[in-house]
DNA sequence: GGCGGCATGTAAGTTGTTACATGATTAA
DNA sequence: TTAATCATGTAACAACTTACATGCCGCC
């Protein structure tokens, strides 16, 4: 079986089977909900969504400027039955292995071209920043777990959480040895 | 400071600091060793190996099929002092932050859109890939803590081995609530 | 004789980012 | 009045993948 790529279709067509969305509405809901593990540009939502319509996988329904509450006319989009139907056809498929860049970690590899504070720097930049994200992660699971049914799928929105906090925790305790590792070889020289 | 782009430069530039190499052999060490938080293919390799010889930074040296262990001529490159001054400057620069794509959390998220089972199949062959390669970096762990003076940045390879260790720890425990979760959903079904 | 590994390279296509243009409303 | 938010869309570019062409050597 081969994998589908355009993965944008499939963000668009998983969100609109829960509600009637508009192009700006979804980069807003995969930058606050998917933005640990998941990412799109305008650039590849607005297109997209005309494609789909293209091809009847969903309908968009335009809105005057007066209906909604912005200053301009937008278009709400919601899913065909075609377009569940993909949906579907994709979830069965093979999931394609996960693909990571973590810069930091070719600075590291490549270290002994320069010195230990400026790595230091950078570790230290990575912990602050995956302090906060744990905190995050961790108000936003007190708040779910408050409200059990505010989505219909509540279940599948913690476990996504849940791998997020895991990931939150290496990163923290690997800075933590890192961070001891380079202040104990500043300190001894 | 504005982060350097195209790290596919760096990567080149990182690996020739250790020892001169031909692009074959830099996309192979890619695979190996950073196979697990980087890649990159022969069409960006190659190029970019040709721009950075025109700038000054690399310069290559033909081999006659002879000359090497197969039956073509290739091209080793070594770095120069502007490359490794270029390699020094961007090892300075700010971090960009984890770029990573889990098309897993996607279909979980989605998960309402089709049965339990499609689900549990994928995350067992989650679970599959990532204790194997839990197994995989153990093994390398204890080889380099077996040839402590094999590489001069030792410590570093270890570093970086670490964080990779903690990763799959965090898939392979996630894997494991998961599966217990969906498995009790089935039983009451 | 065929396959896999060594080895280089290009072309075409896809994917994704960034910047820009437009423009109304609301709150500081 | 100015910035932010809502809202859509395109153009240019950059990044990246995939397939292909070429060809030797050693092994089974």
């Amino acid at each position: 079986m081969k994998t589908s790529k355009n993965k944008t279709k499939f963000v668009i067509l998983g969100l609109l089977s829960e509600e009637p969305l508009t192009g700006y509405e979804i980069k807003k809901i995969v930058d606050t909900r998917f933005g640990f593990f998941w990412s799109e540009s305008f650039g590849q939502i607005y297109p997209e969504l005309k494609r789909l319509e293209g091809e009847g996988l969903i309908i968009g329904n335009e809105l005057l400027a007066n209906e909604n509450q912005s200053g301009k006319a937008s278009k709400k989009y919601k899913i065909t039955e075609i377009g569940r139907g993909d949906l579907r056809k994709w979830l069965a498929e093979p999931v394609e292995k996960i693909a990571v860049r973590y810069e930091i970690l070719l600075k590291m590899y490549f270290s002994n071209n320069t010195t230990p504070e400026v790595i230091l720097n950078h570790i230290r930049e990575f912990q602050i920043i995956h302090k906060k994200q744990q905190f995050i992660f961790d108000r936003i699971e007190d708040e779910l777990r408050g409200n059990i049914d505010l989505h219909e799928n509540h279940q599948a929105i913690l476990t996504v959480l849940s791998l997020g906090q895991k990931l939150e925790v290496s990163y923290v305790d690997w800075s933590n040895e890192v961070i001891n590792l380079l202040e104990g070889k500043l300190k001894n020289s």
